[in-house]
DNA sequence: GTGGTCTAGACCACG
DNA sequence: GTGGTCTAGACCACC
């Protein structure tokens, strides 16, 4: 799997590392049983400091994503499909409800609004579609 | 104009502040030459201090949305409809720019986010509707 | 004599018309024995807080430009041009002090410098020109 | 990068940071991609607030002259030398301006102003000569 | 009355 | 260690 992050962006680096994995199980890109890439590893990849790699791990294990293997490192556990689309879901829908939000009180119409999301949904329908076969 | 803000909420009280401030005058229930409360008043009805009103006016008005009469307050400067509405939609358009990256890295098709748009537009419509008749 | 007031900037406005009285005198379009305005006429026609004036007015007096009639309002006093003629020196002075000190270390070169100041020089001698003769 | 603070002068302590920031990026001495001080270590160097500091440093933010690296501290922005050096010219160009204004409202003559323009020029690029050898 | 600046000190998230 | 936010309280200039 491949990682992308913004060091700058708002979202904190270790949060953007823990989206993508769940994002990634949910896809299935990540499978039950995968190992994870090791701390050490990833942080040279990334050139991100460890403790924010480790920071990112210990948070999805805690999130029953990622378990330890004692001695051997991190692996996808096998239930955790299902949690990781339902956290895949509610984060969608919960970003969705905020600029909706914003939105209507910002006056913008119902009209406007589909429109938005329709352009935005068919630029990155092709981008993402990209991506994946790159 | 009622601000409603969440003094524990991941956006900072200022920038709440701020941001209500643009999609008020986005939608037209601030207008050009309108005064804004004072510190020390709008401090008082939201319980903030007023050093964190004072920043949130600070910015506004380096962002050219407000501007100090001397001595008797902060007005909303009148050619800042433009602006707002600008600042309204690339605010809306991020966030779904964002849930649509995510839904689509997350394996989510369009179709299951076109419906979870259309439920959660069809909600937030009516419950902004009624708001506005109260 | 004229006065141009800019409520908004960043010279406070009763500072504006302290200046503005003294260059005028400078420039002998005040003379000494002439009347000023009375403070309640300025403010009309201004449209500016009539304490705001008193304040100029005080100034200007205790800076011995001005000096009460007793009951009939405030005449230019007769020995105050070369003290007039001394503030406007040191006040463009100072300026252009000001101005030089951050050019040179922003790292601006002398002949930029001339240049800058040849042109402003020669746009304004020709604005004011032409507002003398309106 | 040295900084040289008036904490009585007319110009906010904060704003004497941010201009001489500017400068010094327009004249080379901070180039881009240098790290700025810490927020603390040049409250204690200048004896001033951190608070002050840092909203000196927020204000170059979102000037974009500088950008955070998270965790790790301030640092130039690669682009923003042209940014600084027009800011500088604007702020030279509008004293200039000012000073110019005041000087033929006052009845002062192109000749006087040059001859002024001259000493003062002489004067400061000997000062500031010695002080970028020393 | 208004906004603006500054200080002091606390707490938090991030790396 | 870094910056960011918030509170509290003081002082100032301006109108």
């Amino acid at each position: 799997m491949y990682f992308s992050i913004d060091p700058n962006g708002e979202v904190p680096i270790y949060e953007q590392i823990v989206r993508q994995v769940k994002l990634a199980v949910a896809d299935g890109v990540l499978v039950g049983g995968q190992m994870m890439p090791s701390v050490r590893q990833l942080s040279k990849d990334l050139a991100i400091n460890p403790n924010t790699i480790a920071r990112a791990y210990q948070e999805l294990q805690s999130d029953l994503v990622l378990e330890p293997l004692r001695g051997r490192g991190m692996v996808v556990r096998r239930d955790s499909v299902n949690r990781c689309t339902k956290a895949r879901n509610s984060l969608v829908a919960d970003a969705v409800r905020r600029a909706l939000a914003d939105a209507l009180v910002g006056g913008m119409s119902p009209a406007e609004l589909r429109d938005l999301f329709e352009n935005e949904l068919a630029q990155q329908a092709v981008t993402t579609g990209k991506e994946k076969k790159s």
